[in-house]
DNA sequence: TCCGCTAATGGTAACGTTTTTCATTAATAC
DNA sequence: GTATTAATGAAAAACGTTACCATTAGCGGA
């Protein structure tokens, strides 16, 4: 029964830098590229830095987060709704996508006697360009 | 141009060991957690071994690995057809489940001119017994 | 404006999982 | 049986991520 704390947080630079510098990305970086993206735009913010940022910012629902190949990457998002993503899987370039009622899930858990939770649903591909560059390899 | 070598595997004890206790298992389980289970059988496998196996298992599509909290699980699958599960988060128990109509899937990938290679979808709760031991919490 | 409190930072050490290395073992072909 | 070499296992390395902790710097109040 402890009271919801104010939970004071404040505003640095790094948290500024890290969160325009994912904001601008759109596609799926994982914390590494961000700090070498960083680092090379001038900026010295450390490693463990970016990952606390990114991590409260997937906390918070400000950043999408997926992982590929044992690897966590995040993503801005601006819509605070549920929502999934087209990801390409060589440039990491993604898109949001609006699947078709998801009603069928809570029923089909229920029948098998579960209580969902959550669930997650990406779809990989190639973007357009990634597609160009791979046919003429 | 490399011609299809005929790649020449051997059968050993070891491999069949692991592959069946994946199989006994209708949980999705880490290569740590299913090492330690052999070595309780009395099985004395390395954990490299096991590594390995599960690994060329789920590359050969006998098997199907989803990560949770930065570690891999797996679990042995029966059909070779694309499928998609249902996951205890506490237990790990799974059961496979069938989704309507993916058509949209490329539907919607091509409206962004991506080129669908793979997609994932996972639904995440809890099973019965697990939600009860929860509310008696 | 200065002060005090303490959230936040950053370098590094620590951590846990997974892969690699390499000498040894053993499955297959002859 | 013998030769070949895939597979194994123990340990070390690699990797991404988190924890530690001394230092820095926001922010509210004198």
């Amino acid at each position: 029964m402890t009271a919801e704390e104010p939970k004071k947080t404040r505003s640095t630079a790094q948290k500024a830098v890290i969160r325009s510098a994912l904001e601008s990305e759109k596609r799926f970086v994982s914390a590494q590229q961000l700090h070498r993206t960083l680092e090379d735009q001038g900026h010295t913010v450390g490693l463990a830095t970016v990952y606390r940022q990114l991590n409260s910012l997937s906390d918070s629902g400000h950043a999408d987060s997926i992982t590929i190949a044992e690897k966590q990457l995040f993503r801005a998002c601006a819509q605070d709704e549920h929502h999934h993503h087209l990801v390409c899987e060589n440039c990491g370039k993604a898109v949001e996508v609006e699947p078709p009622s998801e009603d069928w899930i809570t029923t089909t858990a229920r029948v098998h006697g579960f209580e969902v939770t959550r669930h997650m649903f990406e779809i990989f591909g190639l973007c357009a360009e990634c597609a160009a560059s791979a046919q003429s390899r």
